[in-house]
DNA sequence: GGAGTGATACTCGGATATCTGGTGTCCGAGTTTTCGCGG
DNA sequence: CCGCGAAAACTCGGACACCAGATATCCGAGTATCACTCC
């Protein structure tokens, strides 16, 4: 089992977005350079967040993405989803309803018992995710972070991103 | 993200062998044919579990597998991390210190705390499945399948298990 | 000098190659059984 | 009838193809900006 690469990437981009002031943009460039990694390939993904409606995206010059909401109401849970997917992990094939000893299917009455076992646990996993939000994450770096990286984030921040134009 | 299906094989196969009698073993071959899949590609997961030490593996004619220990100590957990390996799901590819504002990376102390929040939801996970035991799940099946399968499945085990030699 | 208009530059979005890891299969090593033979 | 031995049959174990999904990339659609021209 493996998550999405791209999870790290959006999560990472998440938190620089929550950062912005205001309505303020920063293009999908810029996220790529900050974080080292392919802008297009990111892109990709930072597509996958806007249609899960978690960020927006605006065209054109001075263009870029920003929140669609505060970033209290937007949880990791909501980004893994958004990125890698809302299928569970674990899917069941029924395989307990082949081979010589199957009956009828309509005889399968509930859900194999591994498989209920397993989106329990599953849920955990989400349930546990939904408890952190981009706020408290973003806060979790600020306080924990070098304060060089702050600074130069910051900086850095105020150089690339879009101030609205409304 | 998406598990192996050879975790839903593997945990089907251990509930059977969790019903054999004594010290009995049954081959992997009527593993296969019971659950109507592959023989050669359930064997590679079957080895994974021996490896684990969850199954024992008896070579020869009258040869098979049974638990190598009870199956109340045996948990889902087991069988999931036995056949999917141990490697958490996220792997945190430390790209906060790639990118124009990084520092050196003695500076960066502490997990990043997308990888904290994300490993501690695996470890909720891991705990979910870890409190479902193999003896558990099988007493599951066992009251809640239909009275055919069950007796069906007991006649298929009487003909196919093989009794232990000594 | 100001307004209008066209070209421009920059943004995001979707379609297209590449590559790793899961899926599936085959053949070989090892062991117990079994049959045949000799005593 | 009993003991011995070799062949055989059946088992698991590891090495080899195949394929789907993630990874990575390129080109096209759309829009605010900017410069130029005309009034």
């Amino acid at each position: 089992m493996k998550l999405s690469e791209g999870v790290e990437w959006g999560a990472h981009c998440a938190i620089v977005v929550a950062g912005l002031t205001g309505r303020a943009t920063i293009p999908g460039k810029a996220l790529a350079e900050y974080h080292g990694v392919s802008e297009t390939y990111l892109l990709k993904h930072l597509k996958a967040l806007v249609t899960a409606g978690i960020f927006e995206s605006v065209p054109g010059p001075r263009g870029g993405y920003r929140l669609a909401r505060d970033a209290a109401e937007i949880t990791l849970l909501d980004i893994v989803e958004a990125i890698d997917g809302k299928q569970p992990a674990f899917r069941c094939t029924e395989i307990r309803q082949r081979g010589p000893t199957a009956v009828e299917a309509c005889a399968y009455r509930g859900p194999c018992g591994i498989n209920r076992a397993m989106l329990s646990a599953e849920a955990a996993w989400r349930q546990a995710l939904a408890g952190h939000t981009l706020a408290s994450l973003a806060a979790g770096v600020a306080t924990t972070a070098d304060p060089r990286v702050i600074s130069g984030t910051q900086e850095w921040l105020a150089r690339n991103e879009r101030k609205s134009i409304s």
